[in-house]
DNA sequence: GGCTGAACCGTAAGCGTTTTCTTATAGGTG
DNA sequence: CACCTATAAGAAAACGCTTACGGTTCAGCC
């Protein structure tokens, strides 16, 4: 409309005032007096004058932004993420910058680098991506706050579930029920991009052991975190000598390929082989899938909110919070015994 | 590590040039001797330097940012909109703030005002939420290049379906079955929030009404788009005295729902009930929903490069391009006459 | 009455780029 | 050889804010 931007100093003259003190005035400083506050506050208002961010972040060196990297943003654990975090930056009036990645098992170079990164944001969350590739080592070791979720480094604050537990749960479940024979539907075989992986299958192990089985390779399959790898998965695990009467799969959505894969077997989730999951989705209910739920949102929100912690205070609220996961039994796991 | 961040005057002395050259050089712009250029090139990354964003911004005028302002994140229909301009974006190397806003038929306050986009971002999408929002209308109308999808405004480019045709679509299909009492799952009563909730409604009764029928509003129901939505709807449509034969649900999830409330009164989908969604969830196969699939990572990819394309070169590709729909039909509908 | 200290506010020096305007240089042309 | 043009590069003025520092005022107190 003008031909001119309204800046601070249009606003100081008109309210009689220096820059100085429009600034501390409009930015609730101290050391203004509250008539002087008030009124270039009117003349703010007046003017439809707002702040400069790029004037304000060049000057204070602050960008009241912080950036999300996550492998995902349409897959349901991110997005949920994704969604809790939005909540609490949104309440601070932080600004939140999107990093989707992709498979860092696939290409790590979509990882923002540290260049890629620096003067644009104040902090940064990092969303299951493990500390261990180089590229995300470098990110959280640049020296700004950070804050993980589904992932730990050392000296940074993370929340997340025990994945070991929360494997070990599911598989006891299952053992509890009478079943021996028990297939694991895992990420990738590699193993290599998420610790979460490794985790769950130590927990998936550990409960064997207890029980005094071992696990056989051969009733292992890789669906890779989706319904689609879960079905192939499943398919794979159905073919073999040795059919499992019960699945361990790593997540909610490869449970439901698996429940799919036995459906086009002609076989039932439940009376034929039993199949838990990890997630708590939403869906999970509908299909009558037993899983370990996990609060998602709340992982979320609790990280964000270290975060913006370590960015008013400096100082880190906790090294790595642990939130609890729940066994929820549904029709998709049934006893041997129950025929 | 050092006291003082380097800056663009550091490359400078050191290549033996002008703060313009260097400028000039780095961002790949002409009247820069390709000798001086490689020069520059070598010292800057010598130096590890990095243009500040900030300093950058505030001398351009340009941000390199776009905003994203979506009422859900985590919802399988925005989440995979987002996936889809992340990925245009950040081929482009643009940045992407993102705001979450809620649903606007519960509160519009979260919707960012102007003041609060004004000098953050060069441009910015508008997902689903309709240009009737006195709060989005400021938003399309502030003079930024602006790019929807899932809604539409006189004048601004949009990516969406043919929302009549696809419930349309979806009807007809009941139709074509032999159903004649058909319940209809929509989003809210109030129907003012998206305008896409009226069009497929719109779609639905025109094809009421060209088979010689009308919509019985007794066996129409709120199921808010959600999954637990739908299972209420489906379960006040149960509980009416005729009872549709066939339920149109405006999304996959509430027909999620649907299904799930008639697994509760010990039906099935197809077999007791016919029911047909929109969306082409992933989950919708294994649910074995009939559905209007929408290419929705497309619609938000196109929309996104339309608004790079108005960015660069201010001028706007398309007005609005509708995108093809396309009827899935599996198990969850069966022919009246097929028992 | 002079001293102290707190509270308020102004001055001005940055912050680190981009970009316009100018100048210098080289190459081509009549 | 003078002249024109194109290209390369520099000088310096923005861009609009934040903040360290210093100055003024005024109440309170010995």
């Amino acid at each position: 409309m003008t031909g001119r931007n309204i800046t601070i100093r249009d606003v100081a003259k008109i309210a009689g005032v220096s820059t100085a003190t429009v600034s501390r005035a409009l930015r609730g400083l101290p050391h203004v007096d509250a008539a002087t506050r008030d009124r270039v506050a009117r003349v703010a208002e007046e003017l439809d004058y707002v702040i400069s961010p790029s004037a304000s972040r060049l000057a204070s060196g602050r960008t009241g932004t912080i950036a999300i990297v996550t492998p995902y943003v349409s897959r349901w654990y991110f997005a949920t993420l994704l969604s809790g975090i939005d909540s609490v930056l949104q309440g601070a009036g932080v600004d939140l910058l999107l990093f989707g990645v992709g498979d860092p098992s696939v290409s790590t170079e979509r990882i923002p680098s540290e260049r890629r990164v620096r003067g644009r944001v104040d902090g940064l969350m990092v969303l299951a991506l493990p500390a261990t590739l180089p590229e995300v080592h470098n990110l959280v070791g640049m020296g700004l706050p950070v804050s993980l979720v589904g992932t730990t480094a050392p000296g940074v604050p993370s929340a997340c579930i025990d994945d070991v537990e929360a494997a070990r749960m599911a598989t006891q479940h299952l053992l509890n029920l009478g079943h021996v024979d028990i297939g694991l539907i895992a990420g990738d075989l590699s193993m290599t991009a998420f610790t979460m992986q490794a985790d769950r299958r130590g927990g998936f192990t550990a409960a064997l052991e207890g029980a005094g089985l071992t696990h056989d390779p051969a009733l292992e399959a890789s669906g890779h975190f989706t319904v689609a790898g879960g079905e192939r998965a499943m398919t794979v695990l159905l073919s073999q000598p040795k059919r499992p009467t019960a699945v361990f799969a790593m997540s909610d959505e490869m449970a439901f390929g698996a429940i799919r894969a036995l459906q086009r077997h002609g076989l039932r989730a439940g009376r034929d082989v039993s199949i838990v999951g990890v997630d708590g989705h939403e869906i999970s209910e509908l299909l009558e899938l037993t899983t370990i739920e996990q609060p998602v949102s709340e992982l979320g929100r609790l990280s964000a909110e270290a975060l913006l912690e370590q960015l008013r205070t400096g100082v880190k609220p906790f090294e790595n919070i642990v939130l609890p996961t729940e066994l929820v039994v549904r029709g998709s796991t049934v006893s041997t015994t129950a025929h």
